[in-house]
DNA sequence: GTGAAAGCGCTAACAA
DNA sequence: TTGTTAGCGCTTTCAC
């Protein structure tokens, strides 16, 4: 058939990966995969026959059906996504962007779109955009004719580059709102407003807010409903920042807050809260005595650092489920008959021992 | 060309994905994705040196190339990897495999297989196998022929059905050893005796291991490690478990801890250890002056947990980047004329707070 | 330096 | 129910 490209991909090879546990046999070099064509002539029916059987099981007969996955199984054989792709112009493949995967924050949303791909049948792959606008795009470029459809978490992306991005590909996304995409936020206005109330039920007149990435929209969301519930409260609220979102960011933001002599500090997120708190500790500071000390994002670590925080927690599973789901219903090209709801999670303040009455 | 394609993919759409944070225009549906075909049509050349523009760009008159690069961009073309994988068998994207995402472990095994693919050009996708065997074997059977290799991490598959997938993709192991396959594993026996000696060291004289998922092989070369050197240093050693590796069992090994008697304990890794902490803390047991605990693995938490944990910190990062290295030197399909030199990780003990000397 | 043509593995008409 | 045929978008000889 094609002699010349079997050899190239099966020919002699030395394979030396040996492993210190276990000095004996080396595997053997990788095979040529087969394909429908070799599953075809084993089993003695045509290509497509052997392509319907994968596809549409009903519509083959039954005991070819049963002969022709017999033989697939023997071959090892599995279909190549890439060439189904091809013809088919679907991939079942979704993206999901985040900013860095290694930020437990995302943690969340990964996982629940994970679970929903899983349930839809669809495979997901996760990029990071490794906080960059610039990497976030050439992700989408490049794997957009890989892809069905992009789930972008907290894009940094500007509102026309999401345009764009949108009219090539099915996009959702997921705490970031532009203008005609579909997506997935967070109720920040309340739960602002409940962070607000318990530290004002403490008797905190005022609060620091420790600002994240300029660009960063949940930001920008977070700290204008703080400064809206603080104004309705009669509390006074300022920003401090922009702060790298980062455990390494907590002692200037510490330093800010004691030099101010704020009773009770908002962070952008957990992280920072932490590293703040750590600051604080370091300097003698006691949380929640001197200053108390609330978080966004209720990530893993929240619970049990020292003390343990009051946060605003989000559904961030929910969110990563939820986005899936849309991308789904927004069918194959993103394309959408009904109305795609979009949709406000709500949030939950969950209060723990960083935060206490105003010193007086 | 193929109207009736055309039409499938660009009709008319009633898209309604409207935000409630911005009411304005519905992004237009999802156009047809330039071909190569259409960016020779409008630069008035053949396919062929399009794709030649885009592959070997030395070998095209400058000013074509110039046009066509300049065609390109205004049409939005990127290349179909989907197609190209299909001509050349190589999909320049590699898979790396975890059993959890959102275990903050394999943050740093991600983010050094990050870098080190990004170094290389090369796209990574990350799949979660859920801690299940099924999942990963499944994983490995349906991206395998999208991708050029697997980096598999920690993983549960028994030898034969990770020599299988060797033979139809490049795999690099990373903390699992298997007959026959490159692997990058951390140094589990220094470590260990790190740790026992460091417990000998404070007067310790017996410890007790909580052990992790029985499949798990870098558990079994912990409990080994620690034994061996246990038994050098004259110290008794016992395993308890098997417990899942999570927060949650904290709990039940802590109890099991304390119905022992035992002085110091030395979990399979930071999140049970930290679990573990957390139950004697609700006991009223105070580590470390009556417990000493120590984990493994150094993760993100373990230095603001309470009290900060003493760990066996592990290169995470360089075995993920190191791992994506000998992934590529195995070459395309999986060809290697020279040694692959397996790698052995140095560990390093961390020591905090957690961790003191032993109750007489 | 460039074009024409064949084919990668698969699916989807259309026939039989 | 099954086989035949024609591409999907791209790369790659092989001529020119």
């Amino acid at each position: 058939m094609a002699p010349v490209r079997e050899d190239a991909r099966s020919g002699p090879r030395h394979v030396a990966s040996v492993c210190h546990f276990c000095h004996d046999a080396a595997v053997p070099p990788p095979r040529r995969r087969a394909t429908i064509t070799d599953v075809a002539a084993a089993a003695g029916v045509a290509a497509s026959t052997v392509s319907r059987a994968f596809t549409r099981p009903g519509r083959v007969n039954h005991a070819t059906q049963a002969r022709i996955m017999e033989v697939a199984a023997e071959l090892g054989y599995a279909p190549n996504p890439a060439a189904r792709a091809l013809e088919s112009g679907r991939t079942n493949t979704l993206a999901l962007v985040v900013p860095d995967v290694t930020n437990p924050y995302f943690a969340g949303v990964i996982k629940g779109a994970e679970r929903a791909t899983a349930t839809a049948g669809l495979t997901l792959v996760i990029a990071d955009a490794q906080e960059n606008p610039a990497t976030e795009e050439q992700i989408v470029t490049r794997l957009g004719p890989a892809v069905d459809g992009f789930v972008l978490t907290a894009s940094r992306l500007p509102d026309d580059a999401l345009r764009r991005a949108a009219e090539l590909n099915a996009v959702v996304l997921v705490n970031r709102a532009a203008p005609g995409l579909a997506c997935i936020v967070s109720d920040f206005d309340t739960g602002a407003r409940q962070i607000v109330d318990h530290l004002a039920s403490l008797g905190h007149r005022a609060l620091v807010y420790l600002g994240g990435p300029a660009e960063s929209w949940s930001g920008a969301r977070r700290w204008a409903g703080l400064r809206a519930a603080a104004q309705q409260a009669g509390m006074g609220a300022t920003r401090f920042g922009p702060y790298t979102p980062t455990f390494a960011s907590g002692p200037a933001a510490a330093d800010a807050v004691l030099a101010a002599g704020a009773t009770a500090v908002v962070a952008h997120n957990d992280i920072l809260a932490i590293g703040v708190m750590t600051r604080l500790a370091d300097r003698g500071v006691v949380v929640p005595d001197q200053v108390s000390v609330v978080g966004f994002d209720d990530i893993f670590g929240s619970d049990f650092c020292h003390p343990p925080l009051t946060t605003l927690a989000e559904r961030t599973e929910d969110a990563g489920a939820r986005a899936v789901e849309t991308l789904v219903a927004l069918g194959p090209a993103g394309r959408a008959d009904r109305d795609v709801a979009p949709r406000v999670l709500p949030t939950q303040l969950v209060v723990r021992r960083s935060s206490g009455l105003a010193v007086s």
